[in-house]
DNA sequence: GTTCTCCTGTACTGCGAGTCCAGTTGACAT
DNA sequence: ATGTCAACTGGACTCGCAGTACAGGAGAAC
């Protein structure tokens, strides 16, 4: 397929390495030019300063994470219509989709912009807040359809359970990061399966 | 109390807030003297560069959290001798303890650092790496306790269970920082709490 | 052959990190 | 009283990077 992607696609794409590998404030303008291979006034051109970049890498980013969980958990349905079980199918493919990545996950854009605050303007921030209130509500969604059909063993706020998909993902990549380990992503993916599939699945109490 | 902290630690107070507000780079030596009272120099005097600030805040929090987890668990396990009562009451303790700071928890340096990688040395990067070694194991070891005397009731990585102590937190707070809300944090421990409950609760299958 | 998009090149401002160093101030020691 | 040491101040400097301004060029599109 494309052999070139267009100018500014390929500053995205060198920007978007180099910021997850090392942060947005260290990472210059100079290197990415260096590395896209075009001028600094070229930088400019495509983005009016490094708040545009930021902006526009966190809106792909945001997408590519959406593409992601609408393939994963829509082949999940697919492979089975009860909720409860899609879910966990979901959660898996997840699990190994992200482990399978060559180098682990490189790292979440959001986080990274969350612990940059000041760098963004309001609307970065505003999107990135967007995102995840998104990622609550399509969660909650899906778990308040299993809920429907299996009832929780213990009770349980279904914001914070939507949250948590996000939430275990954030906090694992940081971990990956931390540890140069390439697993714990996936590993805490499936903790988050075991989770869901405890809180859902029939059962009766040992001692009456 | 401390009328009056030594110029160092009060050096490492202002800079730890206003780059958990705003991120590493985003904090100027500038602003840092200004808000302590003191001059460029007077820095400089105390840390070489900005790199032995980052490392010196790493190490007070890494010691302020550890700090929080010999409390609260400790407090806990003399409150009931049984490991998995005293590891469910920690939880709830630790979520109580993280509801009630002021403006929600302020960040995690680890994080912080995680996303601001190149601005470091190996030396700070080795120790965010030990002190997450470090929870796994303190976390892995209690969770082992449990499991001998409750067998899981999935089949479960102690070494990702300890992990997803420190995983949760690290995701939730970048949940509330972006979110701008104060209850996800003790909201995704006490999920974490509920995971471990049904992992760990005596129960029966439903149907034979 | 004009116009538009996508650049290049140069030259500039301004800020913040980090260095160097000379000098000050107050406490404490002898 | 004298010396000395820790904890600074002040000023001058270098360097790298963000951002601005603007003039001009190369190629496609009409």
């Amino acid at each position: 397929m494309s052999g070139k992607p267009d100018t500014k696609t390929h500053i995205l794409n060198v920007a978007e390495k180099a910021v997850l590998e090392k942060g947005f404030e260290a990472t210059s303008i100079e290197e990415i030019v260096a590395a896209v291979g075009i001028s600094r006034s070229g930088f400019f051109y495509h983005f009016k300063d490094k708040n545009a970049l930021a902006r526009a890498m966190l809106e792909r980013y945001i997408d590519a994470e959406n593409a992601l969980f609408d393939d994963v958990f829509g082949r999940a349905r697919e492979l089975n219509d009860d909720p409860l079980h899609a879910m966990l199918i979901g959660l898996k493919l997840l699990a190994e989709v992200l482990a399978d990545l060559p180098n682990g996950h490189p790292g979440c854009v959001i986080a990274a912009a969350a612990y940059q605050d000041r760098l963004f303007d309001r609307g970065v921030r505003e999107l990135n807040r967007e995102a995840i209130l998104a990622w609550r509500a399509r969660f909650r969604a899906m778990f308040e359809e299993i809920a429907e059909r299996y009832p929780p063993a213990e009770p349980v706020d279904l914001d914070a359970l939507g949250d948590m998909v996000s939430g275990v993902a954030e906090g694992a990549i940081v971990l990956q990061k931390v540890l140069g380990e390439r697993e714990t992503l996936a590993a805490q993916i499936l903790q988050l399966r075991t989770y869901v599939k405890l809180l859902f699945s029939p059962r009766a109490p040992v001692s009456a």
